[in-house]
RNA sequence: GCGGGUGUAGUUCAAUGGUAGAAUGUCAGCCUUCCAAGCUGAACACGUGGGUUCGAUUCCCAUCACCCGCUCCA
């Protein structure tokens, strides 16, 4: 549940221009002005994204024993979609009141005037179709509710799933979807990978992928677009034992956000009541992060129950089940299903390590620093030459570490401008190549670099050789 | 889709019916030897199309794109 959000937060402004500023985020195609709700990662962006993704995999699938990873298909047979009711239940009836302008769901429309007048529906208003809802309105005479007046748009559909056509033709025949959730692709999967797995319930499927959805209404920079990354886990367990694994899972995902530096006075946990439950869950919490725009959802934990397993089962008509060799017995296990954006948590993460440091008030000047977690840091260390006289030994450090971590190099202005600088992209660690590093004909090199500490400003001398299992230290998760 | 707004260097902002200035950033050089120094130089902009006009970045129209509302969100 997203609260109110608006994007007047100074914040907020200040984040975004960072981000297009610095190479972490910008407008998708933008030589041709634009193109609205779409985001490019630049050099940066794509580091920390990556990073994010590497550490929800670490957690949830090469460290967790229960669980194995799986990379399926964007483009699934449409079958898929009628099995998981996206293509009946994913789209809306709107229209438009020419009056007042506002605009309003047909169906909603003729449910509330139909529960105002005691009016009984000959069939559920599902059933009913776009044109029949139409003349219903006109029948009956139903006024807009927030003017009054008689004069509505015909009704539009919005489906909110992308459709394309798989071959050259154009034709109805032909047409697939961009998937709006990667889960169905690790359902219809299920007894493949636990047939060359030889898993046991419980276990879980993770994977990491693209969706889509014709949202009507995107924005608020990454937080809402049609375009976005899921990390997924589908946790399939004996049914009896959903609640018992929800509530592991729950305090698992909330772990997994503080580890990679999340505020936690900055989530909270909110339990849907019974009546905002989807119909197949029995259990859902969503955790929602404060972002300068408001609370916004981050992660949903949901009890799906058997109800995709039998979906999938019932269309397609192949068997689902799982065999329990301790009880002898055929069941479609329960799904606790643990998603999470992933463009929403690098803007979470954005969020809680932006900071403006006062470092002199009489002089006017002060840093931005984004404290990332080093494990997240696009850049583990900048390798930075005091003088570019220094530039061939600082090459050398610069190829070394390379080799290991995303580092960077950089001889341009004063130390402290280049100390800013990685400072405002969150680079835990500069290396400054000095001439005690090298030596001269009166003094012997001393073979060691400054390393400085971006959060403390501290300064140690180490020895060139201790560097990589320094920094090894302090940015791996 | 509807309503409102906006389009000038990478960014922030000027001026102008006679084709545009600054700050900042970027790059190069000099200087500098550990926290935004200085000096010199360089590159970089009127969203697109049409109209009015001798002449349009400026006025008009259209278009494109973005932003803010509204409805929606598995």
């Amino acid at each position: 549940m997203v609260k109110k959000l608006k994007n007047t937060d100074k914040t907020m402004d200040k984040i975004v221009a960072l981000c297009k500023g610095r190479g972490y985020v910008f407008a998708g195609s933008e030589i041709y002005g634009g193109l609205a709700n779409t985001w490019d990662y630049g050099p940066l962006g794509v580091e920390l994204k990556n990073n994010i993704k590497r550490a929800w995999w670490k957690k949830f699938v090469q460290e967790c024993p229960y669980n194995v990873g799986l990379d399926a298909a964007i483009l699934m047979n449409t079958q898929t979609w009628m099995a998981s009711g996206h293509l009946a239940g994913f789209s809306d009836p709107l229209m438009d009141c020419r009056e007042c302008k506002e605009r309003f769901r047909a169906d909603k429309l003729i449910e509330d005037w139909c529960e105002e007048h005691s009016f009984e529906l000959p069939k559920p208003i599902d059933a009913f179709t776009q044109e029949e809802m139409k003349s219903f309105i006109d029948e009956h005479n139903i006024p807009c509710p927030s003017c009054g007046k008689h004069n509505f748009t015909d009704i539009r559909q919005f489906n909110l799933m992308f459709k394309t056509f798989q071959g050259v033709t154009e034709d109805a025949k032909n047409t697939v979807y961009l998937r709006p959730e990667t889960a169905q692709g690790i359902f219809v999967n299920f007894p493949s990978v636990q047939r060359t797995t030889r898993k046991k319930l419980p276990f879980g499927i993770g994977q990491i992928g693209k969706s889509f959805r014709n949202e009507i209404t995107p924005g608020n920079f990454i937080f809402r677009v049609r375009e976005f990354e899921q990390m997924e886990l589908e946790f399939f367990c004996k049914p009896g034992t959903d609640l018992e694994w929800f509530n592991y899972w729950r305090q698992f995902c909330h772990d997994w956000l503080l580890s990679i530096g999340l505020k936690d006075e900055n989530i909270r946990l909110r339990d849907h009541d019974a009546d905002e439950l989807v119909f197949y869950s029995k259990a859902t919490t969503d955790f929602e992060f404060l972002f300068p725009f408001g609370w916004g959802e981050l992660w949903g934990v949901a009890d799906r129950t058997d109800y995709d397993l039998t979906q999938h089962q019932n269309t397609s008509g192949k068997d689902m089940t799982y065999f329990d060799p301790e009880t002898n017995e055929h069941y479609i296990p329960y799904v606790i299903e643990p998603s999470l954006g992933v463009e929403r948590t690098f803007l979470s993460v954005l969020c809680d390590a932006y900071d403006e440091e006062v470092i002199d008030a009489e002089k006017n000047d002060s840093r931005v620093v984004l404290r990332l977690s080093p494990a997240l840091a696009p850049f583990k260390c900048a390798i930075l030459p005091l003088s570019k006289k220094l530039a061939e030994p600082a090459q050398k450090i610069y190829e070394s570490l390379s080799k290991r971590f995303m580092v960077d190099y950089d001889d341009a202005g004063s130390i402290g401008k280049r100390y800013r600088r990685q400072d405002e992209v969150g680079t835990p660690f500069c290396v400054t190549v000095d001439f005690q590093t090298v030596g001269d004909e009166n003094t012997p090199a001393d073979n060691c670099v400054t390393v400085r500490e971006r959060d403390s400003m501290e300064q140690i001398r180490l020895p060139i050789d201790k560097l990589e299992s320094y920094i090894a230290e302090k940015t791996e998760f």
